[in-house]
DNA sequence: TGCCAGGCTTCAC
DNA sequence: GTGAAGCATGGC
């Protein structure tokens, strides 16, 4: 499947932060796991597209959902304040990122993880989790794991979980799963609610706090209103928005105003 | 080597 | 409701 060079960018997605399971082989080509299937995408230069490695039904049922196709992306960044140089900048910058539809169980865990971490670390505890409790994914010739289910986690002991460099987190990973597992929180049932309550039932959850919630909202349950503040962000804001960021300018799409300035001041600083 | 990282809970006040 | 302390460990 080829798909066009417009409107997306595989390298930018894949160092954005949003997601921490989409890696640059060596070969150049770049490789993902969502919901226990592996995709692999090739750079095709010669076509101006990239090369998903898969069949046009796989794209039609699995991937153009994920990747947020049906989003005219265009749209969004053409609302950006004329006058607001920053942000004009920071799309500019991040064009061709989307944000993914992942899965909110993965985002839960992952997000708890993220806290005072680095994106590296993040992606190495993932990583270790993964091979540690998940499944392994057939047919391919690497050993690749799918995200642990909430049962697999569960299973794990305190010590299996500490492992994988959780630290202080595993008590709060522990706690989710076994908040999953009971159906004490519903992570499907709560994509009914709206932004407020969705919010609500996800701070319940012990070791999520704002800023994991406004991650999972989101990127594991598509709410574009949701602008995660982290250390990034709050710098962004300080430096270039003391009267607050205008949201009302942007509703229906903030957390994608957030994800550009994200990329963009983390590259600003050269951390990346 | 020391500092920082997609923060949270707990506990004063 | 607000503010500060304490937290585990990898990566640069």
């Amino acid at each position: 499947m080829l798909i066009p060079k417009r409107n997306i960018n595989i390298e930018k997605i894949a160092e954005s932060g949003q997601c921490f399971r989409m890696t640059k082989n060596s070969d150049g080509s770049y490789g993902l796991i969502h919901n226990g299937r592996y995709l692999r995408i090739l750079t095709r230069d010669d076509k101006d597209a990239y090369e998903f490695i898969c069949d046009k039904k796989t794209y039609e049922d699995v991937w153009r959902r994920y990747f947020d196709m049906d989003t005219d992306y265009g749209i969004i960044e053409d609302m950006a304040d004329p006058e607001d140089d920053y942000l004009r900048n920071a799309i500019e910058y991040g064009r061709g990122i989307r944000i993914l539809r992942q899965d909110a169980w993965e985002m839960l865990i992952s997000f708890i993880i993220s806290q005072r971490k680095s994106i590296p670390a993040i992606r190495t505890s993932i990583e270790k989790i993964c091979r540690l409790c998940g499944t392994r994914i057939e047919g391919e010739k690497e050993e690749l794991y799918a995200f642990p289910t909430p049962q697999q986690i569960d299973a794990l002991t305190e010590e299996e979980l500490l492992t994988c460099s959780v630290g202080y987190r595993g008590k709060y990973i522990k706690a989710a799963a076994q908040a999953v597992v009971s159906k004490e929180i519903e992570l499907e049932k709560i994509n009914e609610c709206d932004d407020m309550s969705l919010k609500d039932n996800l701070l319940r959850i012990y070791g999520v706090g704002e800023k994991v919630a406004g991650c999972i909202m989101l990127f594991g349950y598509h709410r574009l209103d949701a602008f995660p503040v982290d250390v990034w962000i709050k710098r962004a804001m300080d430096e270039q928005y003391p009267n607050g960021f205008p949201h009302h300018k942007y509703r229906g799409c903030s957390g994608i105003m957030q994800q550009y300035i994200f990329f963009y001041i983390r590259h600003t600083y050269g951390r990346v």
